[in-house]
RNA sequence: GGGCUCGUAGUGAAGUUGGCCUAUCACGUCUCCCUGUCACGGAGAAGAUCGCCGGUUCGAAUCCGGUCGAGCCCGCCA
């Protein structure tokens, strides 16, 4: 008696196995029409794929004419095992409800691959409302979903405590990258650029803690790599003994994330073409002398002035670590002091114990150990222009003052790690609606 | 902030040494045919004042100037 009857609810397209020859309800949004004569074929998508609905009486197909992609349907049907149908099941003598008729025409198609191109990027995110409906553009954001969902497991396994921390802080707080302001009752307000003083300050209570927030950068560059409003991870970690714990914690948390996600992604990731990863448990790990001096070395180019690397030496070094010592990211050590923040601890050798994580040709992060000595920190505060006793920083500084172990961490960058998993060109395409320095809509 | 490149139907492209352009193709849309499609196939149709303004010329999608929009690289970048 329990063939051939209605289930009360709703089942979904990766179900259908479960309920072969009876009747169903399904609903979702019409992905795509094949209308063959007598026969014709729907794919309605739902939030866990497709379905295959066969339609071969002539009332049920004129119910759909005029209807465009995008139409809500609910389908009550019989399931059948077919080895010719996608995913091999499919909905027979289906009647269909109409729950949303969509009679226009979507202004880009959303059953083919969209193009990525550089310079098509404008319409994919004018029209990103539909074009996420593009199962592989979803998948994108699936893919992002399982990192953030998988670095949560790793911090909370391993004893941090998530934070939130404000976005909106006051004037100019640390000078140097570009901030935007904003007017907050009268006073001058800027968006956060990262939670930095903040959880330093919640080292002092928790020792270990966390963040997955936006932070906003105001800086004037259109590069496939930038974007004025990103997602950041943020952690931090009391009580280290070296700067190479917090090395080890971030190598240890990416190698753990990384190969997690690809084994549950597997599917969607290699529909997205993803390249394979190539990861040691333990990071290559040179300076940033040793890394120009290789570079100049290796491709005659001079990068004797530079301090930082360029562009084209992380791609390089990348590169290099790929194919002589298997492994796809690497830190850069040794942050000359010339560069260094004043809440980064000094190192031997005029160097600063800051390093960055480069992953895929690109930064991902920044890894520095803080200078947790109240007395030093002022110091360098003062070195830096930045006054203590400021309202900004009074807070900050007090956390110092009333003690706070050595400590450490980093920021690191969602959106970047998203786009290099995939293996996108572009930042933009891992963000949902991505925010440059010419784009605040959609 | 500096340099380079690009703007052609709803979408993606071709044409850009001025005239064979009354602007070509593919996808999508519409009509018809098709009972196993899955980037369905076939026949037909509609849809673009070639970003905008001005100039040169007998003649401009094409050349020049301006303007708006976009992209890439560099610089900058907690």
């Amino acid at each position: 008696m329990k063939n051939n009857q209605l289930e009360d609810s709703r089942i979904l397209s990766d179900q259908l196995d479960k309920y072969v020859d009876r009747v169903v309800l399904v609903a979702g949004f019409v992905h795509k029409k094949r209308i063959l004569g007598g026969i014709t074929f729907i794919n309605l998508r739902d939030r866990h794929g497709l379905i295959q609905i066969v339609v071969e009486e002539k009332a049920e197909v004129e119910k759909l004419r005029g209807l465009q992609i995008g139409t809500v349907l609910e389908v009550k049907g019989t399931v059948f095992k077919e080895v010719r149908a996608p995913g091999g099941y499919e909905i027979h003598q289906p009647e269909i409800k109409v729950i949303v008729a969509i009679e226009n025409e979507p202004p880009i198609e959303i059953d083919k691959p969209l193009s990525h191109k550089s310079e098509n990027l404008d319409t994919l995110f004018d029209y990103r409302a539909i074009g996420l409906r593009n199962i592989n553009e979803a998948n994108i954001f699936r893919v992002r979903a399982s990192l953030l969902r998988e670095i949560r497991n790793y911090l909370i396994e391993h004893d941090f405590i998530e934070i939130n921390t404000p976005k909106l802080v006051g004037g100019a707080a640390e000078g140097g990258a570009e901030v935007f302001k904003l007017d907050y009752f009268g006073k001058e307000a800027t968006l956060a650029q990262s939670p930095q003083l903040y959880k330093q300050i919640m080292v002092g209570v928790f020792e270990r803690v966390f963040e997955i927030g936006p932070a906003f950068r105001a800086e004037l560059s259109a590069t496939t790599r930038h974007v004025s409003e990103v997602t950041m991870l943020d952690v931090e970690i009391g009580f280290i003994n070296e700067h190479n714990d917090v090395l080890n914690l971030i190598q240890d948390m990416l190698y753990s994330v990384l190969v997690k996600v690809y084994d549950k992604e597997n599917k969607i990731l290699k529909q997205l073409n993803a390249p394979e990863l190539i990861l040691t448990k333990e990071f290559p790990r040179f300076t940033m002398a040793e890394i120009h001096e290789m570079y100049q070395k290796n491709t005659k180019v001079d990068v004797s002035q530079e301090l930082d690397l360029t562009p084209d030496e992380e791609k390089w070094i990348c590169d290099y670590a790929k194919k002589k010592l298997n492994c796809e990211a690497v830190f850069a050590t040794g942050l000359p002091q010339s560069k260094m923040k004043f809440y980064h601890m000094k190192g031997d050798n005029n160097q600063t114990r800051s390093a960055d994580l480069l992953f895929r040709g690109i930064e991902i992060s920044t890894v520095p150990q803080r200078e947790h000595r109240y007395e030093v920190l002022v110091e360098q505060m003062k070195l830096a222009g930045v006054d203590p006793d400021s309202s900004g920083f009074a807070s900050y500084v007090s956390a110092f003052k009333y003690g706070l172990p050595p400590h450490g961490g980093f920021g690191f960058g969602i959106d970047r790690l998203t786009e290099k998993v995939i293996g996108l060109h572009n930042v933009k395409e891992a963000i949902l609606f991505p925010r440059d320095i010419n784009r605040l809509a959609p």
